[in-house]
This record gives structure tokens, C-alpha cells and sequence, in this order.
DNA sequence: GACAGCAACTGGCTTGAGCCAGTTGCCTAG
DNA sequence: CTAGGCAACTGGCTCAAGCCAGTTGCTGTC
């Protein structure tokens, strides 16, 4: 937008949260170390224990962090999950500098790339208003309907909703738009601090235009996956849905066991 | 088990929190519904506001209810997620009181059970053993095959692979043990604060034993999920293979939008 | 040396109070 | 009739205090 953004003023219990995380983030606090009490944190930020709580209580939502009644809160000595985005997926980012679907191609000596089918603005069905917790009066959002490709052959169709205001912002209302990490590269260059939800899993046969886009064979299923990112606040921003081939997840997904 | 429950005093957050999930579950409060407001539960139930809040608070976190600020809190329209692998599972245990399976039957007026297939003692496969972190000198691993019905259905097949130690320590050996929370109930009541990684997900035709048991109609494609699941140090005790219906993945995630 | 007990820590939960910020509907001024 | 404004609701967040229940390590006793 073009207001300038106020330096919003930060809740003390995120402040709190915020500065522990960066701790953790930089290795100041290693896995296994305990934080300070939470009357210690209460102590140095002024403020009531309670606050400090709320603080400790944001970060082991989020599984950063474990609390042990009796002994302490300790940081977590694994990334406890499969958080595309924030663990996993924004180090492969930073690592490599390409997103994990250009990284796996690269690996396999193919080359990734991907074909925008369609931007739209529309009116969004009620169930992506309710995950993106649109209010009524921001019912617009952007639809981007991607096709990913490894070589020449097309592995997943990506359907990514984005409230509109936030793809004007960012730019992604232009199908020239792309970015070697992934419109998550994106959002991060704007200080998005993003983590991606699986919401929903399920595998079906495949729709006659999902079989068309993706070149499916007779027989193959599709997995259907959606996905939201929510930054620092809980707030989501995003909801993907990836439609492909359930004979080549392994390039989004660890291959199965046997 | 045969002791007696000490009809634990329960805390007032949780009695609130059990008496609206109670009634969310029996439809008294349908989808879409506003929950009596903070400050008229706190009334009723003599408590503080913060008390009622907290018991609003933990029936959020397990997705049943979602608040909205200067409106009221609201049944969730959509059946909750159960987001497998993104969170600490035992809160949506606690929270619900019964096992994901269970509460999805439930909520669908089904009758959720399950049938011991077969309990084994085997040297597991090289892939397990490294996912479990076996050392050479405990290389025995109990295997626990359950079919899962919701009424006569079945739903999915479940192999659970446990370190043959830990497995006698939570009786698991027995058949006849099971739990209202399902196998991490047990593990729960240990002391064991779990986390379930999610490893791979894949979807492929299902093979010929798994058809059987399953009674899949031609054609049907499956879900094959691997799970890890690992204490508060990060030390892995579990790996539980999913194998479901595609076409009913409802009933363990989200089913897709649209 | 072993151990029981205690003190000093830790987080868990609750209280009751207050202020802020969204939302809704009513009521009044035009 | 409409538009503005206000009052009365909602949840969001914080405070300061207290008691409870685990955990740990010290200390004095045997």
C-alpha cells in the first residue's frame, strides 16, 4: 500500500517471543539449551509473568521450543517437523538458492521450470476466504494457476490464492513474475516470515484437465495437497494447492520406504 | 486397564473446554454457531475470565472452534484438521479426548474400531531400523498390523513398528491393549511427550493383500503415509505406516476444497 | 557412603482487574 | 429515508498476585 508502515508498535509477548526465536534462529540458544525462567524473562522486559508465558507459549506452538514442568523450556534438539517453509524448506532456499523443485530437478540433471496457465482476479469460493480469513471487505484475491515441468515433462499443476492487495504488492499480479526461489523467495525478500501448513491430503483420479495439463497416463492417481502459509503472526497470506502425479512425489516428498 | 480411575479432579479450563466440546460433538452446538461469549462462560461457571478464555483457547488449538475478534467465537463449519505431523499430536489427543480416527467417526455418527491383524517379533527391515535408530544389539521390533472400521467399513491398515524394549513396557505386546487415544494414549500415559513426524506421503495402486483387506473396489488408488514419532529429545520410538483408501482420506485429513 | 528431608528452584493454572480494538445495531439529526 | 455517531457488545492482551506440583541439589543424619 502506499501508507507508510508505522514502525507498528509490537506486542510485548511477540517482542519476547520474537527475540528468543531470532536466539534460537542464530544458534545463541543451541538445540537442548534452556531458555531463562519465565520469572527471569518477566524480570527483564518489565513485564508480567504471564506476558513471559505467553511468550514461551507462542514459541512451543509453533515447536521451537519444549517446556518441562519442573526443570525448564528447552530448545527443541530437532526441527520437529515438516515445515515447508520454515525449517526445511526456506534452509534448502538459502542453501542452494533454488526452490526445492528446481533444486530436485538440478539434482536429477533435468531442468525445472514453469508455464503460468492463468492469473485472475475472482471473488474467492467461501472455503479459501475462510482459510485466508478474509473480511468482506477485502473478498479479491489473485489466482495463479502454475504448471511445473522437469525437462519437458509436466509434474505438478500449483493453484495458488493470494488476497489481492498482497499480489499487488508483491508484484505477482504480473505473469512476468517469477523469482528463483519460488514466489516464496518473494514473499521472503519482503520480510515475510513464512510457514507453510499442510492442510489437506488426499489422492484421486485425476479430472479431465488435470489429466490434460499433466499429461497423465490412463491409471495414474494425482495427489492433491493444499497447503497455507501463515507468517510470524498466525496470519495467512497464502493458500497453494499442488494437483500431480502420485508416481513422481518424490520430487516434492521423501520417496516412501521399501 | 483393571485400576480403578481416581475420578481426577479436573481443572476448570478443561471441565469448560469437555462441557462445549461435549456439546459441539452431540450437534447441541451445531457448525456455525456462536459459544457463549468469554465473560458469560466465565458467569456461569464461577470462574475468571481468563480461565474461560483459556478453555476457548484449547478447543482453538485442536481447530473445533475459531474466535473471531468483536464477533464471538464460532463453531468451525468444516470438520477440523488434524494436522498429522505439523503439531505436537498429543494436544489434539488431549484435546479431543479420543484418537483422530475415533473423534472423525464420531463426528460422522460412525462407529470406529479396530481389529488386530497379526502382532509379530521380527528383525525389522534395514529401512526401519534406521529411521528407529536401532543399535545392533536391539535389533528386535514389535510389529503391530490393525485394520481400522468405521461401522463395517475399513478404512485403513496401520503397521506400527516398535522397539521390542519399549514395546513390552506399554504392554503392546498383549492384544488385547488398546486405548481410547489409540496407541499414543499409552504412550502418553508413560510420560512420553510425543511428536509425529510426517515422512513420506505417497498414493499408488494398492497391492494385492492390501485390496483384501481394505475391500477396495477396483481402481481405487491408496494413501501410503509413513509417520515417525519421537519424544521430547528427539529420540524416534515409533514408525506407523498408514495405508488407506484415497477415497476416504477424509476421515484422517481435511478433505480437499472445493 | 547412603539416604531422607528440605529449600529453592522450575513450569502449570487460576484469579480479578483493566484497557484496547473490532463489530453490531440502534437511535438521532438531517 | 439516509448517514453519522454512539453504546453495548465481542475477543485480545496485559498486569500482579497467589497457590500448586514437579525437579534438583544440598545438608544433616544415620
Amino acid at each position: 500500500m502506499g501508507t507508510q508502515q508505522p514502525a507498528e508498535r509490537q506486542l510485548p509477548s511477540r517482542r519476547i517471543a520474537d527475540d528468543l526465536r531470532r536466539a534460537i534462529e542464530t544458534g545463541e540458544l543451541a538445540p537442548g539449551a534452556r531458555l531463562p525462567s519465565e520469572r527471569d524473562l518477566a524480570g527483564r522486559y518489565g513485564t508480567a509473568r504471564n506476558t513471559a508465558r505467553e511468550a514461551i507459549r507462542l514459541l512451543a506452538d509453533g515447536g521451537l521450543v519444549i517446556a518441562e514442568h519442573g526443570r525448564g523450556v528447552f530448545v527443541r534438539r530437532e526441527s520437529p517437523l515438516i515445515r515447508l517453509g520454515n525449517d526445511r524448506y526456506s534452509h534448502k532456499y538459502r542453501e542452494s538458492g533454488l526452490s526445492p523443485f528446481l533444486l530436485e530437478c538440478a539434482k536429477q540433471g533435468k531442468t525445472g521450470r514453469f508455464e503460468v496457465l492463468s492469473i485472475e482476479q475472482i471473488e474467492p469460493p467461501a472455503e479459501v476466504a475462510r482459510h485466508l480469513r478474509l473480511s468482506m471487505s477485502e473478498r479479491s484475491v489473485l489466482v495463479r494457476e502454475n504448471v511445473f515441468f522437469a525437462d519437458a515433462d509436466p509434474v505438478h499443476r500449483v493453484t495458488t490464492y493470494i488476497p489481492w492487495e498482497i499480489a499487488e504488492d508483491t508484484g505477482l499480479v504480473n505473469p512476468e513474475v517469477g523469482h528463483p526461489y519460488g514466489i516464496h523467495g518473494i514473499f521472503e525478500e519482503r520480510g515475510h516470515v513464512m510457514t507453510r501448513l499442510r492442510e489437506s491430503v488426499s489422492a484421486r483420479m485425476p479430472k479431465a484437465d488435470e489429466a490434460r495439463y499433466l499429461q497423465l497416463p490412463p491409471g495414474v492417481p494425482v495427489l492433491d495437497v493444499m497447503h497455507i502459509s501463515i507468517d510470524q503472526h498466525g496470519e495467512p497470506y497464502e493458500l497453494t494447492r499442488f494437483v500431480m502425479r502420485a508416481d513422481l512425489t518424490g520430487l516434492l516428498y521423501d520417496t516412501p520406504i521399501e
